[in-house]
DNA sequence: GCCAACGTTGGC
DNA sequence: GCCAACGTTGGC
């Protein structure tokens, strides 16, 4: 299994609302930047990841999903009245694709992005490196433990 | 709201 | 294929 993180502004999409969501499914649109679907194009059935939170109040991790169904083509690119409408993808040759993510678990603290500034062994982890605006990218699988410890931590 | 950092676009 | 201009991300 792999390990993930995947940033969401919560006034558009949080956790909360993925945790309230009766279909145990979500298709993660939207993502337009060709690493981060090349990303997503890597998920296996099952990989966990990481749910934080961007631009708001305390940036942070804020739990875990999982990827509940594999990349393919993602709607919204097609629809012209959608805001991430892409006029050059057509459905015979898209250009971006999604996965769908379900509802894991929410941690009892946020480990905010202030916290993980402060564990040295997290320095090379990638969304802490300058000027990283991955939304989509792969963590380690000893980052991963770190940051559930932290997030065990009260 | 500011701005650093980065990706994308398009003229040449 | 270079690179300036522009748009976006996202912390602060």
């Amino acid at each position: 299994m792999n390990y993930w993180l995947m940033k969401s502004e919560p006034r558009c999409f949080s956790l909360e609302d993925l945790k309230s969501r009766r279909a145990r499914s979500e298709p993660w649109d939207g993502v337009r930047n060709y690493q981060a679907r090349n990303f997503m194009r890597a998920m296996r059935l099952g990989d966990k990841t990481f749910f934080y939170h961007s631009s708001c109040r305390v940036p942070g991790i804020v739990g875990v999903a999982e990827v509940t169904r594999t990349a393919y083509p993602d709607p919204t690119q097609f629809d012209p009245n959608d805001e991430h409408y892409d006029p050059k993808s057509s459905p015979d040759a898209p250009r971006w694709d999604l996965v769908d993510v379900g509802f894991v678990a929410a941690f009892a603290k946020t480990v905010t992005l202030q916290r993980l500034r402060e564990i040295p062994e997290l320095a090379e982890f990638p969304l802490l490196r300058k000027g990283n605006r991955l939304s989509v990218m792969p963590v380690a699988k000893a980052y991963w433990k770190r940051i559930m410890e932290l997030a065990g931590d009260d």
